[in-house]
RNA sequence: GGCGCGUUCGUCUAGCGGCCAGGACGUGGCCCUCUCAAGGCCGAAACACGGGUUCGAUUCCCGUACGCGCUACCA
């Protein structure tokens, strides 16, 4: 174990897991087990006006469905604790008393009016939209005695003038920014909670996090970041900013477009092991052309170093691939156990356990998640009307459809016991019987038994049929 | 508008100066086959553009274009 990796994964509890928190939140994961290191979770609520009530529960427990169980967090607590930010205002707001004391920081008594109105006039001038600073040269003792004497305030970052951030990010190397184009950030808002600046910088150094590993819509403000963690003193973490991930039109991956909650793809379905497998090479690949991993083999094969630079499209066709080939993959008891609830809610008794594991078995390949077992084993459980398709109904009415059906109802009476090979032979002897072979012998039989024209293999639906109910669908169809 | 990041088949990507530019999803065809699905085989499909550097650029550098992100007392 390595402890000296700390890796942190930071939602906002927001109500849900986006696939995008789930991407970083793997990644983190990945990194910290490959390295040895310690996977921090910690919850980002310093926006009271966005509270979600049991929002973190649901994040705690769609991590942990995902699989991606961490060191230290809320729930399991840990040396650093605590581990929600809107518990530990006292530390913020001492970090803050640092900075105005030491000339890093200054308080700003800009009413949000007067904010709107400088923003709109700079948008009017096309100007770059940034706080003009007029707060900066207020004295200090002025500044505090009106914040004493009660007047709402912010305090502010006092960005150097002159000079320019540099930093090396893991993932896309230099990159450097003037500091004229850094605006004197707001830390602490004037309702005492600090904004995501202040907090994830104080906390990252506080809970000794060594590599910030996050999406890449953040890296535009790291460098006010590494401004503080100079401020302060103190030696900045390493960064890596990943890729976007993306809707089919390029955009930022996000909801109205689809969904984008992880719950959501559990709720449909999608296995954990098909979406982290999934989501774990939109921006990451082995360079090996392998694709199929479980949690720990990605664990094993995961480097920073791979993770690419470009925004991924989530390619939900491919997620519906991944999922099918996991379906698959499943042995027969999980599948049952994945597939009978849904049988169960469509009304269907799934009491003859070793004929439901044989129905999915005949079905399985047409399943792309689980509820889709419902509409492909109907006809194993219900009579499907014959004329539900028209190609059904097409075969039926065929010329050689009824010497078919009869010469099947006939022979069949000898055929035992009822299984697949047997019923394989009785439709050669129909073949003979009738006269007639390929389609115009099994299509008759099939939409009569089924009232489809595609499904399984004629013989393995007949035995899961039995003779019986066989037979009655047949003389259904005669008539 | 400013700043930043990015750019190989439709999509995810391999490639780290010399390759017929490889794989996967999707897509087209064929095979299998009573049908559909699955599976197997085959195919179409990409280096954004322009300059350099170099004997030689997909690859290195610089521009341009395009895309995306950020630009809140949201994260």
């Amino acid at each position: 174990m390595n402890s000296d990796i700390r890796v942190r994964f930071a939602p906002s509890p927001t109500g849900y897991l986006h696939v995008g928190g789930l991407r970083t939140a793997l990644y983190n994961y990945l990194f910290a087990r490959a390295q040895g290191g310690v996977f921090v979770l910690r919850i980002e609520d310093t926006d009271r006006t966005r509270l979600v009530e049991g929002a973190v529960e649901n994040l705690l427990r769609t991590l942990s469905w995902a699989g991606l169980e961490c060191d230290e967090g809320p729930a399991q607590g840990g040396p650093f604790g605590p581990y929600v930010q809107s518990e530990r205002l006292e530390l913020y707001a001492a970090h803050i008393q640092t900075l105005l004391a030491d000339g890093k920081a200054y308080r700003c008594f800009c009413t949000t009016e007067r904010l709107a109105e400088l923003k709109k006039a700079q948008a009017a001038e096309k100007r770059p939209p940034m706080y003009d600073r007029r707060c900066r040269t207020i004295p200090v003792e002025e500044a505090e005695r009106r914040a004493h004497e009660g007047e709402a305030c912010t305090v502010r970052m006092k960005v150097p003038l002159l000079g320019e951030v540099v930093f090396t990010d893991e993932i896309r190397g230099e990159v450097r920014v003037s500091a004229s184009v850094i605006d004197d950030q707001v830390l602490l808002k004037s309702d005492g909670y600090p904004t995501y600046h202040l907090a994830n910088v104080v906390d990252d150094h506080l809970m000794r996090i060594s590599h910030v590993i996050r999406g890449e819509e953040w890296l535009p403000s790291t460098p006010k970041h590494l401004l503080l963690y100079d401020f302060f003193g103190w030696t900045p973490p390493r960064f890596a900013h990943l890729p976007l991930l993306l809707n089919a039109d390029r955009s930022k991956l996000s909801k109205r477009q689809g969904d984008v909650a992880v719950e959501d793809f559990r709720a449909k379905g999608y296995l954990r092991d098909a979406l982290v497998n999934f989501v774990a090479l939109l921006g990451w690949n082995t360079s090996d052309n392998r694709e199929m991993f479980t949690l720990p083999e990605l664990v094993a094969a995961f480097s920073l170093a791979r993770v690419g630079k470009a925004g991924a499209v989530f390619d939900h066709d491919k997620l519906d691939w991944f999922n099918a080939q996991y379906l698959r993959a499943l042995p027969a008891d999980a599948l049952a156990a994945l597939c009978t609830p849904h049988l169960e809610a469509a009304g269907v008794d799934v009491g003859d356990r070793a004929r439901t594991d044989a129905v999915l078995a005949a079905v399985l390949s047409h399943l792309t998640v689980p509820a889709d077992v419902v509409e492909a084993a109907r006809i194993f459980f219900e009579a499907m009307p014959l004329a539900e398709e028209g190609e059904a109904r097409e075969a039926l009415a065929a010329p050689g459809a009824r010497v078919v059906l009869e010469s099947f109802a006939r022979l069949a009476g000898d055929v035992s016991p009822w299984t697949r090979d047997a019923v394989k032979e009785c439709i050669k002897a129909v073949q003979k019987d009738a006269g007639v072979k390929g389609k115009e012998l099994f299509m008759p039989i099939r939409a009569a038994l089924t009232g489809r024209a595609h499904g399984p293999e004629l013989p393995v639906i007949a035995e899961l049929l039995g003779r019986d109910v066989c037979l009655e669908r047949i003389l259904a169809a005669l008539r």
